[in-house]
RNA sequence: GGCGGCGUACCCAAGUGGCUAAGGGAGAGGUCUGCAAAACCUCGAUGCAGCGGUUCGAAUCCGCUCGCCGCCUCCA
């Protein structure tokens, strides 16, 4: 068994094959940051971290690289709006993406580099592609000539004589060919500029790619992937820069993830139907917003609704309170597994489990198809809950209770002590309800009271209004405690 | 126009040739509970956009039709 997945370069799904043995080289293109990132993003973010602590449960020793595009057009036009210097604004939503990031739980790349560190590997390698005669350099501008990389398009499966009649790109008066795309950019009056020995000016939006990539992970490397957006123009010149420059295939696998839509549209800045992670966070606990998200296999559209949402958020809600019942069940003997982490062998495993671990194996490893996953982690949960409500004992609990913590945390759900995630839950509630755990105390001690005195009328009045105020109440053997109602 | 994808129950979503079409949300009935909540059990598509075809057998393969989306331009 292992892991197979979907290569947009041939069209099919292959295994991986890793060019080291046991190790796993991964870039991912990364945020242009000029702007707040979106459920879109989230989408990408939460993906490309799946894949990662998933290759890592499978025993793979990945090196994660992750760029931060700061410096391109729009960054140099949004700065240019707001009369700030270009890297401030770029400083700026850096600071809110890294936010994002970490709200999202996902773990940190090995390298994050940034296109304006890496002027120098970018300009070695126009020097390669001039050399090799396959860049000109033209009033301070250089381009990539697409006519003399073999196999342009081989990644979008598109012919080049077809890509230049159907161009929508004019020929400008610097470029020889419509198609011929941009590896330096001479600096206009005001914008910022590097020197290079074409004259001054910024790197092209594909080169920072080209060079971060092979310099952290060597050429050719395993892994490269994005949205399915970036297939075409930006990947496919990535490998018209990287295998023209040094006559080396690029990358072996390529894997893009489909979009977020919304009303059947997708969502992007452009289109201005975007939903920033911030905003969401703000009404779904992150483990939500990451359920909802891999609850559709990646490379299918996931429409995004305040109804899937909400129902993503009841269903993260049922896992938790199934571990806050297992924890509570072992009391302070809960060292939950985290994610990330190399899982045991099947064999090393209990008979109780070793099914769902099986099962949950088999889905991921086709194509990483982590819907399916996620139905195996469900599978667990009624499981475990049989368990507890049949008194099994705590050993038994115990086994159960690592394995769904290890699959959980893969898909990133599970990383948290139960408690934690549903008081931040009531939290979220309290903070938008108007009503105070001091209120819902006291209203509990009096409706104990007067449940005692047998005034179950009293008592049901006051269990009603709390949950006209979406507080639940819950009667249980140790008194009465209280959640918010998942809305 | 070129290329690619999608249409599965009330909603979301797996399943891509053969056991009773996963799982989640919502709903109905039951167990438990003073009543609830949570949990558990049971029910829920004789059918997978429509129509043809291939096959012993298709949601799954082929053809056509209808509807929707993406890329071809900055975009995760």
């Amino acid at each position: 068994m292992s892991l197979v997945l979907h290569n947009t370069l041939s069209g099919r799904q292959e295994p991986l094959a890793p060019l080291v043995p046991g190790k796993v080289g991964l870039y991912v293109c990364g945020v242009t940051v000029y702007d707040r990132c979106h459920v879109g993003h989230a989408r990408s973010l939460v993906f490309f971290d799946t894949v990662v602590r998933y290759l890592r449960f499978a025993g793979y020793d990945v090196k994660f690289v992750r760029n931060i595009t700061d410096i391109d057009d729009k960054i140099i036009k949004r700065a240019a709006e707001e009369t700030i210097p270009s890297e401030e604004l770029a400083s700026r939503y850096i600071g809110t993406f890294r936010a994002d990031v970490a709200a999202l739980g996902c773990l940190q790349p090995d390298v994050e580099p940034r296109a304006t560190g890496h002027i120098p590997e970018m300009l070695d390698l126009i020097a390669r592609l001039e050399k090799r005669g396959i860049a000109y350099a033209s009033a301070g501008d250089v381009y990539c000539s697409v006519a003399r990389i073999a196999g342009y398009g081989k990644l979008s499966k598109r012919k080049l004589d077809e890509l230049i009649a159907g161009a929508r790109v004019e020929v400008g008066e610097r470029k020889r060919e419509g198609l011929d795309f941009a590896l330096w950019k001479a600096a206009k009056p005001g914008e910022p500029f590097w020197g290079s020995p074409w004259g001054p000016g910024r790197p092209g939006w594909h080169l920072e790619c080209s060079a971060m990539s092979t310099k952290y992970l060597g050429q050719p490397f395993d892994l490269h992937g994005g949205g399915e957006d970036l297939i075409f123009p930006h990947h496919e010149n990535e490998i018209a820069q990287s295998e023209g420059a040094t006559g080396m295939p690029f990358v072996k696998h390529w894997i893009h993830h489909a979009f977020v839509r919304i009303n059947e549209e997708k969502m992007s800045k452009s289109l201005g139907n975007f939903l920033t992670i911030e905003e969401i966070l703000k009404r779904v606990p992150p483990e939500a917003l990451r359920l909802f998200l891999v609850s559709t296999h990646y490379r299918s559209p996931v429409d995004f609704s305040d109804q899937s949402l909400l129902d993503a958020q009841r269903a993260c809600a049922r896992l938790h309170e199934t571990l806050a019942r297992v924890e509570e069940r072992l009391g302070g003997n809960v060292a939950a597994p985290r994610g990330g982490e190399r899982a045991p062998e099947a064999a090393a495993l209990p008979a109780s489990v070793r099914p769902f671990h099986e099962q949950f194996v088999a889905a991921m490893d086709d194509d990483l198809n982590s819907a399916r996953a996620l139905g195996v982690v469900f599978d667990e949960v009624r499981e475990i809950n049989r368990l507890l409500d049949a008194g099994a004992d705590a050993p038994a609990i115990a086994e159960h209770h690592a394995n769904f913590g290890r699959l959980g945390g893969v898909l990133g759900v599970l990383r948290h002590p139960a408690a934690s995630y549903l008081e931040a839950e009531k939290g979220r509630h309290l903070a938008g309800a108007g009503i105070e755990p001091a209120e819902i105390e006291r209203l509990i001690a009096e409706r104990a009271a007067a449940r005692k005195a047998k005034d179950f009328k009293r008592g049901d009045a006051i269990r009603d209004e709390l949950l006209a105020r979406g507080v639940v109440l819950k009667d249980g053997a140790g008194g009465t405690t209280w959640s918010v109602v998942q809305s």
